[in-house]
DNA sequence: ATCCTTACCGCGAATAGTAGCAATAGCGTG
DNA sequence: CACGCTATTGCTACTATTCGCGGTAAGGAT
């Protein structure tokens, strides 16, 4: 969970991974970067800044992968399939509404995840991930799309 | 929900969709293969069965796209974001916990989802689709050992 | 049985992401 | 600071899935 620069490099070190100057622009784009941002997004970034040498995208993929890994990072598929990274420590823990129909995604907090957790536990010893979590569905909108067609 | 051939049939013409003979014959496979399948899996059996001509594997993907989108068949992205199909009739309703770490995934039936749909709806008038729902996180025995290393 | 509309098919190209491998470079140690 | 181990990189090949397109064939209506 640590957001500046030191302790993510202790974490990354402590952990026995190494903290290559890939990671260390990644982590810079990432920092520029608001709010939720795919691979592709963080390697545009990257590229952006002409300081950087040419970096593989596969470097990006493998570098997200691995700081979600150790919980700097957590992520999700969102409608699309497609991997969205954001910070662990960013706002409150939050989860995220994702409408099969539009594909449009929000961020709440739902409390009563805390006893979907609960039941998980104790009926299947199932430690359940709560962090950032993409629960699918219909939006208000598409709803009422969908009585109305009806 | 149907299961049968006839009640199929009818539901998919009613939807505006043909009936075609690789839909027919994607059905069939579907009947013979137990439980979870992947679109590969059904592509082979098809495949296996000699009396089929040869058919495109986009075939097979757009054809399992129509029917979960009818609500005959339920679809989930497994660990390794393969989706996944089963017939949306069989058995009872159940959702699945996939482990992160080993990619085991366990089918269990929960209650607490109950209240989350309706905190969802209440709260942010989202109405969840609970129907095949997969929750992330750490089986009994990954935790142990990651608790066991640590 | 014939026609017409258009959903669907096969094919080939594009996309997100992963895997294998040889070369490189962090970083703990002396 | 030089050394050695091995995590990581870049590259390329590959997998799962999607998309666009021109041709085919369901199936509702004469
Ligand atoms: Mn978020
Ligand atoms: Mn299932
Ligand atoms: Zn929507
Ligand atoms: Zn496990």
């Amino acid at each position: 969970m640590p957001h500046d620069e030191a302790n993510i490099a202790q974490a990354i070190r402590a952990s026995g991974r190494r903290l290559t100057i890939q990671r260390t622009q990644i982590l810079e784009a990432l920092h520029r970067l608001p709010g939720h941002s795919t691979a592709e997004q963080i390697y545009a970034a990257v590229c952006e800044d002409s300081r950087n040498a040419e970096m593989a995208v596969s470097t990006v993929y493998r570098a997200l992968d691995a700081l979600a890994a150790m919980g700097i990072l957590t992520a999700f598929a969102d409608n699309g399939g497609v991997t969205t990274y954001e910070w662990a420590a960013a706002g409150a823990p939050h989860h995220h509404l994702l409408c099969e129909c539009c594909g449009d995604t929000a961020e709440v907090a739902l409390a009563s995840l805390g006893a979907l957790a609960a039941e998980a536990a104790r009926d299947h010893r199932f430690a359940v991930d709560l962090r950032h979590m993409a629960i699918r569905g219909l939006c208000a909108r598409c709803q009422r799309e969908r009585t109305a067609r009806a």
